[in-house]
RNA sequence: GCCGACGUGGCGGAAUGGUAGACGCGCUCGACUCAAAAUCGAGUUCCAAAAGAGUGUGGGUUCGAGUCCCACCGUCGGUACCA
């Protein structure tokens, strides 16, 4: 790359900048209590999602929106808020401890270093971040108060009257038996079938396996000891508290859909006396269930399994336990199962109905057992029409010409179904859930797909459990113990022991003669579950949070959420949004929070494509590297250019030719300041004027267009429609630069409205300019206070009016503001143009918008 | 399959139901220069222009539709036997 000169300085200045924020802590906030704290501002807290600091560094996605919090922030700033924007590290992670394991390097110097490598380049785009409310996940200090949390969980049980958290001490006192408690937590062990890869010697959580299998991993499935997180206790409520928040509408449904809520029945068959309940959303088609499937897994398949079937039913398990859930959906197509040689009675006519397993019904959902109505349900028909079992039809669809076989989900009439028949579908379905709640064979249900959180891992680099393990059971260490820090190991290396690599460490491993600590780790997911409660008091070390600042920042009363802004990507719409939300409502039952949900308002940033328009990939050679950019064009080239590119939440491509259109805009920034003069050097731009040397006419047309820019900008950061704003101040800039004379006033306070997107180059003029201009107002122009629009620079002295014949723009004319309706309509009808075009025809109606058009209707 | 978002110049994108294409990229021409770069100025939806056409397609509502309604097509994202 051959140096060429920089349009404008900022290989000079943008460093220079983020020197003098960092020397003068610029960004930092005082808490409640603190010294400089003022509490007649009101609070805004500007959140990113903190980034995981992978070896590559940053990727220009991270930017897009950290820029635009980074405006919000400064922009709230300058109107007079309080401003909490923080920034930290997710640090625990898999790929650190590959590259351990891979090197023989202890995963925290690797993660120390990319640390210290993403907060370089940070700081280098001049984002205004309290860097001494720095925190990453990894930090003892921090792994003391995420193990308090599992604590919390642990000791906590979900109270279904009153629909919150709980201690556990209410139940101890109820003097119900350990087991009987431990059943109840909200943080539980049990044993589930779980995704193990032996070369990675861990589980993976279903959303990690297909990543990790592509990379050559191996991933079998086999039932373990894990510890769960009773997340579908909050099922309900993670439903019916997301309806208030400023989310956007779809990542609510994404939300929902995962949650799953359904309404239906549960219902009790009997198989040889025995009772066997299955779930159903259509208890109204209860008369055309055919036969019943209970999946491979069911506890029952072993007693009610017939002598004949025994080997074909053992043989079917077998195959099914061997296939991953991946597999199993991947042979979705084709249905298989088992006849059982049972039957089971259904309660509604004591038809005896054959029983079968198959792995189409899942154990996790329901009761794991099904009553298939073959007739109204796609899967039942398929499976029915595979294995010739019977198919009638109890719905009548509401039209003829749909064809009932197999078509479910429609409401209709019930038909052939006794006491239920001529009824339509809803009420069919309400006076089935009566008879059997009278008859004792049912009941109403709800049930959702959500769930429990699958919440440990194998592996060594992550928070361990603060639990040990004494007679088989499991007991929590004390809040004085922790943190609880993972053992020194040289070897990180998976041992194949489903324990995890930590069983290594034997002295650590052993807590007293008789006890033993839990040796799974917890999921990168714990740290990013409450990070933002620890910005605001990232050093206390008495409490997780001080509650006092707690509620300064996250109370308010008047909207739902504590954090005003929250700002990343879409992949983190289910997942990292729910768990957060979760713990977030435990710690506010347990009276550790001021508000139920963490944050109030969420905006998703769009992706971010290569210059193919494909994703971005090192396979694909279309990686933009912020650092790259940065020493070409500069930070602020960076940062507007990423704001300019389209509206933030959507997915667009990157264009280099397009930084270098805003390179150009910033630099013309810079030349109505400065001009180059004989020996290169930047001088003083004579356009600029203040006091006696300025003609009213001459600075009066920039004066107009800065007005409008301050009216239209401010507007703009509200809606956060950065582009928008960003084309506006180009418009008032290129005024300016035509202009004969410009105000300094005006131009220093287009440069405070541009400070927000373009921190760097609008300090450093600034401070140039107040060298020359001492009149111009002291301190940095981010401490300054946001500009507002004066009407009587917006008022224009007359407007352009369109003329339309039959809704086709004929003419335009420019009018008085004040002109009457009256008057515009004769002016219109009195034009050349229009008359040319309306003649011989008839005029039916004009339609007059004051200062806007005429539409004169004519045949 | 199901759910959701989106379809506007050569490109990224603007448009409270009221001038479609702001702003930027690219391109063309001009000024400056010995020359180039940079910069500045003019132009740039299509058609040679007038007329006309034009926001994925077809209908509808309206004086007027990119915008609202119905149907369809396409692209992207999420999800996947959830009874």
């Amino acid at each position: 790359m051959t140096e060429r000169k920089k349009p404008y300085p900022f290989d000079v200045f943008e460093p220079k900048w983020q020197a003098i924020w960092d020397d003068q802590k610029t960004f930092k906030t005082p808490n409640p209590g603190d010294a400089n704290f003022d509490a007649s501002k009101p609070k805004y807290y500007v959140l990113d999602m903190f980034p995981y600091p992978s070896g590559a560094g940053l990727h220009v996605g991270h930017p897009e929106g950290y820029t635009a919090t980074d405006i919000v922030a400064r922009y709230k700033r300058m109107k007079g808020f309080n401003v909490l924007h923080p920034m930290g590290w997710d640090s625990f992670g898999l790929p650190a401890e590959q590259y351990a394991i891979k090197t023989g390097q202890h995963p925290a110097i690797t993660t120390f270093q990319n640390i210290d490598n993403f907060r370089r380049q940070l700081k280098m785009l001049g984002f205004s971040y309290d860097w001494d409310r720095e925190i990453a996940t990894t930090d003892h200090d921090y792994v003391r108060w995420t193990q308090w949390i599992f604590l919390q969980l642990y000791h906590s049980y979900y109270n279904t009257d009153l629909k919150k958290a709980r201690p556990i001490s209410e139940l101890e006192a109820q003097g119900l038996s350990r087991d009987e408690i431990d059943a109840k937590r909200l943080a539980y062990v049990a044993e589930v079938a779980v995704n193990w890869s032996p070369d990675l010697g861990t589980v993976l959580a279903n959303e990690e396996v297909e990543e990790w299998k592509s990379k050559g991993h191996t991933v079998e499935r086999r039932p373990l000891r894990q510890w769960m997180l009773r997340i579908t206790d909050y099922a309900e409520r993670l439903i019916d508290e997301l309806e208030p928040l400023d989310w956007p509408e779809s990542i609510k449904l994404l939300q929902r859909n995962w949650i799953g809520k359904s309404e239906g029945a549960e219902v009790q068959f009997t198989i040889n006396g025995e009772e066997i309940t299955v779930y159903t959303t259509r208890p109204d088609t209860l008369f055309g269930a055919t036969y019943m499937v209970l999946c491979p897994e069911h506890p029952l398949v072993d007693t009610i399994c017939s002598d004949e079937q025994k080997a074909a039913v053992a043989a079917y398990r077998e195959e099914c336990a061997s296939k991953s859930d991946l597999e199993r959906t991947d042979l979705a197509k084709d249905k298989s199962g088992v006849f059982t040689g049972a039957y089971a009675i259904n309660p509604v006519n004591g038809n005896q109905i054959p029983v079968w397993i198959a792995d189409y019904v899942l154990m996790g959902y329901g009761t794991g057992a099904i009553m298939a109505v073959p007739a109204h349900d796609e899967r039942d028909f398929e499976f029915a029409q595979k294995f010739n079992l019977p198919i009638t039809q109890v719905v009548q669809p509401p039209s003829e010409d749909i064809n009932w076989q197999g078509y479910c989900g429609y409401e209709g009439t019930s038909i052939n179904s006794d006491f239920l028949t001529g009824l339509p579908t809803p009420e069919a379905k309400a006076t089935m859930i009566q008879w059997l709640e009278e008859k004792g064979k049912g009941n109403k249900k709800v049930n959702y797909k959500l769930r429990d959180w699958l919440f440990s891992r194998q592996r060594y680099w992550g928070e361990p459990f603060p639990i040990v393990w004494e007679d088989g059971h499991h007991k929590a260490i004390d809040e004085s113990e922790l943190p609880l820090l993972q053992p020194e190991l040289d070897d990180f290396a998976p041992t194949g022991d489903p324990r995890g690599p930590l069983v290594k460490a034997t002295d650590w491993i052993s807590y007293s003669e008789t006890a033993q600590r839990e040796t799974n780790t917890m999921p990168q997911w714990a740290g990013s579950c409450w990070y933002y409660l620890r910005y605001l008091d990232p050093h206390n070390e008495y409490r997780f949070v001080d509650q006092a600042v707690e509620e300064y920042w996250m109370g308010s009363s008047k909207q739902a959420g504590g954090v005003d802004l929250y700002v990343g990507g879409t992949e983190h719409a289910v997942l990292h949004l729910l768990y957060a939300r979760f713990w977030h409502k435990v710690l506010f039952d347990l009276g550790h929070l001021t508000t139920n949900e963490p944050f109030h308002k969420l905006v998703n940033q769009g992706l971010i494509l290569g210059e193919d328009g494909q994703k971005m990939s090192k396979s694909r050679g279309n990686v933009v590297n912020p650092d790259d950019i940065v020493l070409e064009y500069g930070a602020d080239s960076l940062r507007l250019y990423e704001m300019f590119m389209g509206p933030l939440k959507d997915v667009k491509p990157w264009a280099t030719k397009g930084v270098e259109g805003i390179s150009r805009f910033l630099a013309r920034v810079w030349r109505v300041a400065f001009r180059e003069n004989q020996e290169g050097k930047w001088e003083l731009n004579p356009k600029l004027v203040s006091g006696d040397s300025a003609e009213e006419s001459k600075i009066l047309p920039s004066r107009k267009e800065l007005h409008k820019s301050i009216k239209k900008v401010t507007q703009d950061i509200e809606d956060m429609s950065f582009n928008t704003a960003i084309s506006k101040m180009m418009e008032c800039t290129n005024t300016m630069t035509s202009a004969e004379q410009v105000d300094v006033t005006d131009y220093a306070t287009l440069l405070s409205l541009l400070n927000p997107f373009a921190p760097h180059l609008t300090e450093e003029i600034y401070s140039q300019l107040r060298d020359i201009f001492p009149q111009l107002p002291e301190g940095q122009l981010c401490q300054h206070t946001w500009a507002v629009a004066e009407e009587k620079y917006l008022i224009e002295s007359s407007v352009t009016v369109v003329v339309q014949i039959n809704g086709k723009l004929r003419d335009k004319m420019e009018v008085p503001v004040n002109t009457s309706k009256e008057e515009i309509e004769q002016l219109a009808l009195n034009s050349e143009r229009v008359q040319s075009f309306i003649e011989g025809l008839t005029i039916r109606k004009v339609i007059v918008v004051p200062g806007k058009l005429v539409n004169i209707v004519a045949n």
